[in-house]
DNA sequence: CATTAACGATTACAGATGTAATACTTTCGC
DNA sequence: GCGAAAGTATTACATCTGTAATCGTTAATG
C-alpha cells in the first residue's frame, strides 16, 4: 500500500534528528544507507536512522529523489537556517530576545578567551565598516 | 501514606518548569498556591503547577519547608547558574563550545541594533579595563 | 522462476513532557 | 465531632523523543 505518510508534523527539530540533518549539510543528496555510515559516532542502527529520516520527512525538513531502487535524502533548510532560528528561540526562551542580554551572560560568568575576545572586537569593527 | 517519592531524576529542567523557577527567583519560598498565582500568564492550574514542582523536586531544583499546613518551596539553583548551565550546553551543542562562533552567527544572520551594539562594547571595555 | 539480499515501511515501547482530573488529608467553623 | 475548605498526593493521558524489531517489497542471482 505505500503510505506515504505525508501527514505533517510541526514541531521542532529534535537533537538526533538535527545530526541526521548535520550529515546532509555536508554532503547532499544521500541515502539513509550513506547517512548511517556518516553517522558512526551515534552507534544508531540503520532503522534508527530511518525513523529519523521519516520523522525529518513530515516535519517537511527533509526532500527526497528516487534513484533507482534507493531514495536519496536532501535538507530543505539550509545550516544557517537553522542555526538562525534555533538562536532565536534561544534568545527568545532565556534572554527575553535580547542579544546584548545574552553577551553580559557569557562574558560575566564564563570566560572568554583573548584569542575569542579578539574575533569578537574584530567582527564589530568589520559591521562598523559597513554600515 | 504519604510517599515523597524522592526518587531522584537527573534529567534537565523543562521549559515549564522553567517558569514555576522563575517566579522563585523573584520571590522564595512560596507555596504552590502562591506560585499558582503569579504564573497567571500560563493560565495553569493549580494541580498542573503542583506536578510541576513535584517534578523539580524529583530532579533536585527545589526544596521545601513545612509552615504549618503549607509547603513553602525554594529554588535551589540560582538564576545565574541556570543561565550559564543552559548556556553552556546551548553554545556546547550548536557551536562546538565557541562562543565567538554564536556571536558570529548572530551577528551575520539577526540585525543587532546599535542599541545593542554599544551596550556590547562598552561591555568589552569593561572586561578589558579589569583585565 | 524461486530465493535471498537489500532496502523501505510499519509497528513498538519506554521515558519525558505538557496538562490535568480525581482522591486523600488535615483543619477550621459550627 | 462533622462537614466543608484548603492543601497535598496519586493517577491519567496524549504527544514527542530515543531507540529499535519486525514485516514487506523489489531487484539480483543461480
Amino acid at each position: 500500500m505505500n503510505k506515504q505518510h505525508l501527514n505533517k508534523n510541526t514541531n521542532p527539530i529534535s537533537l538526533s534528528e538535527a545530526k541526521v540533518l548535520s550529515v546532509l549539510w555536508q554532503n547532499q543528496p544521500l541515502s539513509a544507507k550513506h547517512i548511517t555510515e556518516k553517522l558512526t559516532d551515534e552507534s544508531w542502527t540503520y532503522v534508527t536512522i530511518k525513523t529519523l529520516i521519516n520523522r525529518l520527512l513530515k516535519k517537511g525538513f527533509l526532500s527526497f529523489e528516487k534513484e533507482g531502487r534507493q531514495y536519496l535524502y536532501s535538507a530543505t533548510i539550509t545550516e544557517k537556517d537553522y542555526l538562525k532560528k534555533e538562536n532565536k528561540s534561544f534568545v527568545e526562551r532565556m534572554y527575553a530576545g535580547s542579544f546584548s542580554g545574552l553577551f553580559a551572560a557569557f562574558t560575566q560568568h564564563e570566560k572568554i578567551s583573548g584569542q575569542e575576545l579578539k574575533e569578537i572586537k574584530h567582527m564589530i569593527s568589520e559591521m562598523e565598516k559597513d554600515s
